[in-house]
RNA sequence: GGCUCGGUAGCUCAGCGGUAGAGCAGGUGACUCUUAAUCACUUGGUCCAAGGUUCGAAUCCUUGCCGGGCCA
């Protein structure tokens, strides 16, 4: 029965006594001439806009859902709560005269609009005395308890719009990613960068090495992938004379779900011809100690503050302030494993692994073997921002080589809080290398060359810095969300069978 | 994919071989400054599913489904 009310419609002969006391409710308001399924309601003024502007007496229209009922016999109290947030209102019979009766007809849940005037309570709440009121919305369905609130983490993301309504932290979190996605492209609109929309349906997935969803184009019989990366088409437009593009959207990866990765995910690119990786880390510095102090207004980010919902800071707060140090990947890799790192033997690197407690598997490659010490000993350790430089060619096969050392490439990728939040690229423009390369990398799948970005490179793509930022990842490091679900508004999950 | 934890009333949870429980929500009644309102009474369950063990299974075992965490 719980599972069942979950999300499949419940037939009616079956319902629980809590639904069909609510529907019953129906008719008798239908009894009184009134449709509980109302009309518009313009003109109320949100919840925390009517405290805000508070003045004793001063009349008011308000609406939103009914969350709490306290009634006493011939007075009530009860709270509505709207985007803005919670409200108190009152309402006396002698105030409200034949419609006090619908206090017994309103159900938790419901949508109410009134008006009245506002008053202070004896304890000192902002409170509005109702002249009038009205239902806007019957709800048919019992919403969790405001105290526990829903805890049930698998309810929370298949019905978000429950979670929503219960829980204060939710709404925080969810409505702070909308802000920072707004200020983020307001910073790159200051920047006179220009936002452009590049194809989400290719016919090559290129950009990244991941599995692309595929779908079917039937007028035209082919087959068509979703991105994994807008990249190829970014720098098409380099090459088409755009000197300061970006791009806000999804991208698609057929690949697996966890804490981190959802198989679609919100990435930022940018591309600004004739920078460097270096001109792009600076870039991305302001970009976000400025996004975190418009929208968090604080530079103390992810500690996570006491809620309603009673979670608190496991970890201590990222400082975001800037300059963010630099360092070289391999410096860091010595630090971490030991100076002597890059002399030492193939088998002498193995048993250091070992002791250092970084599990390596036989079959991987030297460079690979150090990028398990960077990743455990380094990233993951790392908890204030930190450009990570100069990697190993092997590592971003992508990138344009260094002038003075050709062993690593000219990028960065900054870590925050333990994870990568964003790569940065002096982006490869050599028409010939890049062939080299994405030759390689197709391997045995030649199809999956995408010859019109090389013929677009060949007609010239100026120098260029280019840099990528997993917004969903950003919103968690600013938020302190732990999941990637709970920074994304409808996760996927797997469907319940029926 | 591997390991591990979980799924019991609308919500939050307890019960872990012997009659299915609590708080809140809901219902009835009382109450004109409450705010987790209070007081009295009270309804509500295919214990995720299917097999098995047992005199007896929410509880033990097996498999499956869905979810969380860790690892790859």
């Amino acid at each position: 029965m719980r599972k069942e009310s979950l999300g499949s419609p419940i037939p009616m002969e079956d319902e629980s006594e809590l639904l069909a006391l609510r529907r019953a409710r129906l008719d008798t308001w239908r009894e009184l001439g009134i449709d509980p399924f109302g009309e518009a309601y313009p003109g109320a003024e949100g919840c925390r806009q009517v405290i805000e502007n508070y003045a004793d007496d001063r009349p008011v229209r308000i609406a939103g859902r009914l969350i709490s009922k306290r009634e006493m016999g011939k007075n009530v109290f009860a709270h509505i709560q709207d985007e803005t947030g919670k409200l108190q209102v009152y309402a006396q019979v002698q105030g409200l005269g034949d419609k006090f009766a619908f206090w017994k007809l309103l159900d938790i849940g419901d949508f109410i609009g009134g008006e009245g005037t506002l008053f202070t309570t004896k304890t000192g709440e902002k409170t509005v005395r109702l002249s009038d009121l009205r239902i806007l919305s019957k709800s048919l369905r019992p919403i969790p308890s405001q105290w526990y609130g829903l805890s049930d983490v698998e309810q929370r993301y298949r019905q978000r719009y429950v979670d929503l309504i219960v829980s204060e932290d939710a709404r925080r979190v969810l409505l702070l990613r909308s802000r920072i996605v707004c200020e983020v492209r307001r910073f790159f609109e200051a920047k006179e960068f220009t936002e452009v929309e590049t194809p989400m349906m290719q016919t090559v997935a290129g950009g990244a090495a991941a599995r692309p969803f595929v779908t079917k184009h039937n007028a035209l019989g082919i087959d068509l992938y979703m991105r994994i990366a807008p990249e190829l088409y970014l720098k098409r437009l380099l090459v088409g004379g755009f000197t300061k593009v970006f791009e806000i959207n999804r991208n698609f990866r057929n690949e697996g779900i966890s804490r981190r990765h959802n198989p679609e995910f919100t990435m930022l690119e940018a591309y600004w011809a004739y920078a460097d990786f270096e001109e792009m880390s600076r870039l991305v510095e302001e970009l976000i100690t400025s996004v975190a102090q418009k929208v968090m207004g604080t530079l103390q980010v992810g500690g996570r503050a006491a809620s309603e919902d009673g979670i608190v800071a496991a970890l201590p707060p990222i400082d975001l302030t800037a300059p963010w140090p630099r360092k070289r990947y391999h410096d860091l890799v010595k630090t971490a494993a030991g100076e002597d790192w890059f002399t030492i033997t193939h088998q002498e690197r193995r048993e250091r692994c070992a002791a250092l407690g970084v599990e390596i598997s036989p079959a991987m490659e030297d460079f690979e073997v150090t990028n398990q010490i960077f990743e455990k000993l380094v990233e993951a350790k790392t908890r204030n921002p930190l450009f990570v430089t100069h990697l190993p060619k092997e590592l971003v096969p992508l990138a344009r080589q260094n002038t003075a050392d050709p062993s690593v490439v000219d990028v960065f990728e900054l870590i925050i809080g333990g994870q990568e939040v964003a790569p940065g690229y002096s982006e490869l423009n050599n028409p010939v290398v890049q062939r080299q390369r994405l030759e390689a990398q197709a391997g045995e799948e030649q199809q999956n060359l995408d010859e019109d970005f090389l013929a677009a490179l060949e007609y010239g793509m100026p120098p260029a810095g280019g840099i990528g930022i997993g917004i969903d990842r950003l919103v968690m490091t600013l938020t302190g969300a732990e999941s990637i679900r709970d920074v994304i508004l409808f996760p996927l999950l797997k469907p319940k069978p029926a």
